[in-house]
DNA sequence: CGGCTTTGACCCGCGC
DNA sequence: GCGCGGGTCAAAGCCG
């Protein structure tokens, strides 16, 4: 890490508007939601808090979610209880996005505790964690084998504490 | 001085 | 049973 800015994380700013224009390309094959664990319930407080300005302008224009579409499911939740329901849903989320900057600030703290050459790419693959104490969210970040300049982001785990700094 | 990055090695699960 | 791939940990060094 050269420059940290921890900027003031917005806690409840209009997560709709954020959803609305949110700069990533969420390939089907990239966003992927296990049959048992996957959780997109977080998704919004999660893009609300995971873009900042700096990195939605990097991003440019690479393609819009239509919409919280996609995670509409998060009320089925409760229906899918025929497999395995469960309170403490682990969240799993993967998209793509263009930008020369691996690691997005989203206003939290992550330390890089690996780093890994996948046989799939030709670029590395680094693992972050969060930080913070009893926060057992966990990051992969590996760029696109096809295209250098997206970052394939994949979070794992919620946040069970406020982005502060 | 504290926190974080880095790199190599170790461990685990799965496939053959 | 062995090998491969992926994921994680740990010690040392560096930076702010």
């Amino acid at each position: 890490m050269t420059d940290k800015n921890p900027k003031p994380p917005p806690d409840t700013p209009d997560s709709d508007d954020v959803t609305s224009q949110w700069p990533f390309e969420l390939s089907d094959e990239y966003f992927n939601l296990d049959d048992h664990q996957w959780l997109h319930d977080d998704l919004q407080s999660f893009a609300s808090v995971n873009i900042s300005n700096q990195q939605v302008h990097q991003a440019s224009n690479v393609g819009y979610f239509g919409g919280s579409s996609h995670f509409q499911g998060s009320s089925s939740r409760d229906t899918i209880s025929g497999r395995e329901r469960r309170e403490d849903v682990k969240v799993r989320v993967a998209f793509k996005t263009q930008s020369e900057i691996e690691v997005l600030e989203d206003g939290y703290r992550w330390r890089k505790y690996g780093k890994k050459m996948v046989k799939n790419s030709p670029n590395p693959r680094n693992y972050y964690r969060c930080s913070v104490d009893g926060c057992p969210v966990k990051k992969r970040v590996e760029r696109d084998r096809d295209d250098p300049r997206y970052v394939i982001t994949t979070y794992e785990g919620n946040h069970t504490h406020p982005s502060s700094c």
